[in-house]
DNA sequence: CATAACCACTTAGCAACGCTAAGTATTCCC
DNA sequence: GGGAATACTTAGCGTTGCTAAGTGGTTATG
């Protein structure tokens, strides 16, 4: 397989993936972005937004639409910066941790459920592929 | 790493490097949606838009308005089928195929730079993480 | 220290794309 | 023939990207 084959149908099976993890998700559950960026300030947090917008890979505007949906829903604080004006904290609340906890298990059951059945070596070469995604995410 | 930190941090890196890529998209090329569209009635059509939609794993109306753009373009020809005056079958037109060629390599260079420096060990896992994300798309 | 340049966040508005609900045309089946 | 099922389309909503422009705080400079 060339590294263009590669690179060609690893990029339309991560979208189509993508579309396929959203058709498994509960009308009353936080969306795909939403629950990345919580993710994100649960377990590397407290970020400004520049911060986590560059975690995300969106644009600052696009990120504070998201962290108002969160804000609004009680799940993160933005509180103004001690050392300087212009920048936000976001931390998660209480009850966003409380929800963190309590979704993550439901929210990837559809692909724990699939991966408990893989073999050990295919375990392995998801890790790393993981590895591989983070690393070409942040290049 | 337990199944469920597999899970989660797999769903996530998939979510984050979507949009890493999004962002490499140039202004006047076709989208993520249209072009993986493009590229399964390019090389697995032609489909009628049922199939097609099954393939790229959204409901038939998302995939009309999607295969509208493209028929749109000039890239994909909508016919009606001969044998069920109800569906509808889907080609890719010469221009198509000329656009479909002479984009992929463009548009998989951000990839194919990054994945031409990994190791050959690397490259194995990544051809072996498309197989699995095949496999979970559909299941 | 006044003012310009810069930076961080926000607001406003656009486009792409998911979805569901409902409409139309065709085919299937009794 | 007539009702149920199927395939596509249309209409309309919500989310999530984006860019451009506005507001206010900080920093650097004459």
């Amino acid at each position: 397989m060339t590294v263009a084959e590669l690179s060609h149908d690893f990029r339309l099976a991560n979208g189509r993936l993508a579309r396929r993890l959203r058709q498994e998700k509960a009308d009353n559950e936080l969306s795909g972005s939403q629950f990345s960026a919580l993710g994100t300030l649960f377990f590397y947090g407290p970020f400004t937004l520049r911060e986590l917008s560059e975690h995300e890979k969106v644009t600052p505007p696009s990120m504070n639409r998201t962290v108002n949906a969160l804000v609004q829903a009680g799940l993160v604080n933005r509180t103004a910066s001690a050392d300087d004006g212009r920048k936000v904290v976001l931390t998660v609340t209480e009850i966003g941790r409380t929800m963190m906890r309590d979704t993550r298990k439901r929210r990837d059951a559809w692909l724990a459920q699939r991966i408990v059945k893989f073999t050990p070596e295919q375990r392995r070469v998801l890790a790393e592929a993981i590895e591989i995604m983070k690393e070409l995410t942040d290049s």
